[in-house]
DNA sequence: TAGATTGTTAATCGATTAACAATC
DNA sequence: TAGATTGTTAATCGATTAACAATC
């Protein structure tokens, strides 16, 4: 299989593409251009058609790109037989809601386990999980192929169980927290706590004065 | 008041700073350099360099940034006297998660209003606020100055209620939802939808074998 | 064939880094 | 004074846009 670099920017606008696929019919639309995609996305238009031959590279002159072909390229590039595998880690008021939403097996993410330290917790059941005790979080792994994690325990806990998920062998981090993660390369970490988001949307509007 | 523009990639960088220097104790650590700075985030030392320039130019060579003043100087770019509004409409999982979340009121946010249009929701009270009626929305932001909206409602109502809230003159929005959002210019969307940003970790990950 | 659309090469734009002068 | 550190100017790097050839 052939792994070319895709540029960070590229990355971030594959889920846009994913979306606007999503609401597509692709038994009435067979075919669409990047210069839809682009007029519907208010992107660039050649930087569609770029982002598109460098992810799929499946466009035909004249026709565009087969909408169902398109769909499976970009889907496949998140998970191919297998859904990416993803435990939650702390089940408060954030990591609970995550547990109790169901749009996430339709997207090729199947949450498999949920942890949490609090014995008031362990033990709960949230959308058909039991809440296992973290100290168990090695265990689970050694037996497990766990391929994400969503950290959502207290900052005071964050870089310590981020170093748990580390030695787990665990390839990404999605951090609710608002600590900074100190981890290995191999790891990559995504960084969304809220506060933080709202911070960066005062200031785009403070900005846009 | 001088209005510069600040890039786009310095305004995510922003809460980076705060949250750095929220753990400085500024009795015991006086001043702080960008060198020192730099080596904590990763980031380029130039770049905080320019970046602290650009957004508080309060450095003194030798010296570096009083932390005191730096603090006070970036919390002063998100909110002046009053803290930020913010409405969160949509009182699902998420929403839900959020109202229940007291970690704003630090950083200069101000929960002032829930709506839901649901009537199982509407009138409960969480964290001592009652979830107000839907159709309530544009009377409510007549009487109050509202800056911001966490929109966190189905996916079907999203664009609906974002046409409502830009009536309303709401000048950003923070976009739970997989719906990209059609809006006039004046109002700043940030979009935070959860399986996007799963997404986004898993392309990472399998972009860093 | 002509038109629509792709993909590529060159040009532009913006962000980061390097080099360095200014200064407490 | 010398060293540390800032802020600025120039160089580099990467991403987007413009121009255009290829093609179904």
């Amino acid at each position: 299989m052939v792994y070319k670099t895709i540029p960070k920017t590229v990355i971030e606008r594959v889920p846009l593409y994913i979306n606007y696929l999503k609401n597509i019919d692709c038994n009435k639309v067979k075919t669409i251009s990047a210069t839809i995609i682009s007029q519907e996305l208010g992107l660039g238009e050649v930087l569609v058609r770029k982002d598109l031959n460098m992810i799929a590279g499946i466009g035909k002159p004249k026709i565009g790109y087969y909408v169902s072909d398109l769909r499976e390229k970009l889907r496949s590039l998140i998970s191919t037989e297998k859904k990416k595998t993803v435990i939650i880690v702390g089940i408060g008021k954030i990591g609970e809601a995550l547990a109790r939403y169901k749009g996430f097996g339709l997207n090729g993410f199947d949450i498999i386990q949920l942890f949490d330290s609090d014995v008031g917790k362990i033990g709960r059941v949230i959308n058909q999980q039991k809440v296992n005790d973290i100290s168990n979080l090695e265990s689970y792994c050694q037996n497990h192929q766990v391929d994400m994690a969503v950290l959502s325990v207290d900052s005071e806990h964050a870089q310590d169980v981020c170093n748990r998920l580390s030695n787990c062998g665990i390839k990404g981090i999605l951090n609710f927290t608002n600590v900074l993660l100190i981890t290995p390369n191999q790891i990559i970490v995504r960084n969304v706590d809220i506060v933080s988001q709202l911070m960066i949307l005062a200031l785009e509007i403070n900005n846009n004065k």
